[in-house]
DNA sequence: CCAATTGTTTTGAACATCAAAATAAAATAA
DNA sequence: TTATTTTATTTTGATGTTCAAAACAATTGG
C-alpha cells in the first residue's frame, strides 16, 4: 500500500522531472533555436529590477563565470546587449532586444497555458488551499538559504 | 496588481528553479561524491519495472547515447553493472550495487523531509484538495505525450 | 593614496547532451 | 533457410553547460 505521502512526492518528482522536456519541446515547435537554459536567462534578465550580472546570476544560482559564458552567446545571437552603468563603471547592465521579448512571449504563453490546465477543473473557493500549500512549499525552499 | 495566476506560477517556476541545487547541496554535505544527474540515473533504474536500457533512457528523457556515457561512468565508479538477457541477447539490464542503494536512501530521506515541511501546517482534512492539484498537474503532463 | 571590497571576465577542465553512424541480435518475409 | 527489417545498444564527433580559481578593473573607506 502506498501512502498519500508518496504519491505526492513521486507526482512532484515526476513534473520536476519532466516539464523542462515538455518546455523545449514546446519552444522548438514554435520555431525557438534557443536552448532552455539561454531561455531561463532571458526570463531572468527580464525578471530583475536591476539587470546588471551578479543580480542576475543570483537568481539562476549559476556562477558568474556562466552567466558571462551565456551572455555571450546571447549578444553574439542578438538577443541581448550589455552596458556599463554610468555611476559605477564596475556594473554591466543586460537588456533585451525585441527577438528576445518575442520569445519570452512564447514561454509565457506556455507557462499559462500550463497553468490553465492545472486550475480547469478546480473550484476557485479552493484556491485558497493550493496557494497556502504552494507557500509552503516555497518557503520551505526559501528558509533552506 | 498581480493575479492569482501568476503568484502561482512564479512559486512554480521558483521551486522548480531551486529544487536540484537545494537537493545537489544535501547530497553534498552527506558526503555523496555524484552529480544530480548521476543520482537521477540510478533513481530511474530503481524505479524501472523492467531495468534495461531503453526503459532507463525514456525515463529520463535522454537519448540512449547518453544514458550509455552516464551508466559507463557509474560502472567505472562502481554503483551499478551491467549483463545481458540470456534469452534476448539484445537487451542490457542495469543493476545497482549496495553503494548505489546507500545513495537514494540518502536521496529518499531529502526527499522525505521536503515533503514533511511542505504539509507540516496543512491540515489533514485539506490534503485531498491538494492531491487533486497535483493529480492536474500530473495528468496536464501525461496527457501531453 | 593604499587596502579592502565589489563586480565582472578569462581560463582550463569536467560533465551532459545530442544526432548520426556503427554494431549486433531477433523477428519476419520470401 | 537465407535475406530483410526491426529492435536494442554503443560509438563517434560535436556542442552546450557549468564550475573553481586566477586575472582584471573600478569603487570605497580609512
Amino acid at each position: 500500500m502506498i501512502s498519500p505521502k508518496q504519491v505526492i512526492n513521486e507526482l512532484l518528482v515526476d513534473v520536476f522531472n519532466h516539464i523542462l522536456s515538455i518546455e523545449a519541446d514546446t519552444l522548438k515547435s514554435r520555431g525557438v533555436k534557443l536552448s532552455m537554459t539561454e531561455v531561463h536567462v532571458l526570463e531572468a534578465i527580464r525578471n530583475s529590477d536591476i539587470p546588471i550580472m551578479g543580480n542576475i546570476a543570483q537568481r539562476l544560482r549559476v556562477t558568474l563565470g556562466t552567466l558571462t559564458t551565456s551572455v555571450n552567446v546571447l549578444v553574439r545571437k542578438g538577443y541581448v546587449y550589455r552596458f556599463r552603468d554610468d555611476q559605477d563603471r564596475r556594473k554591466v547592465y543586460i537588456k533585451l532586444n525585441q527577438s528576445a521579448h518575442d520569445v519570452l512571449k512564447i514561454h509565457d504563453e506556455f507557462h499559462n497555458e500550463m497553468i490553465d490546465h492545472v486550475f480547469k477543473d478546480l473550484e476557485i473557493e479552493k484556491d485558497e488551499v493550493l496557494m497556502k500549500s504552494l507557500e509552503n512549499v516555497s518557503n520551505y525552499f526559501k528558509n533552506r538559504y
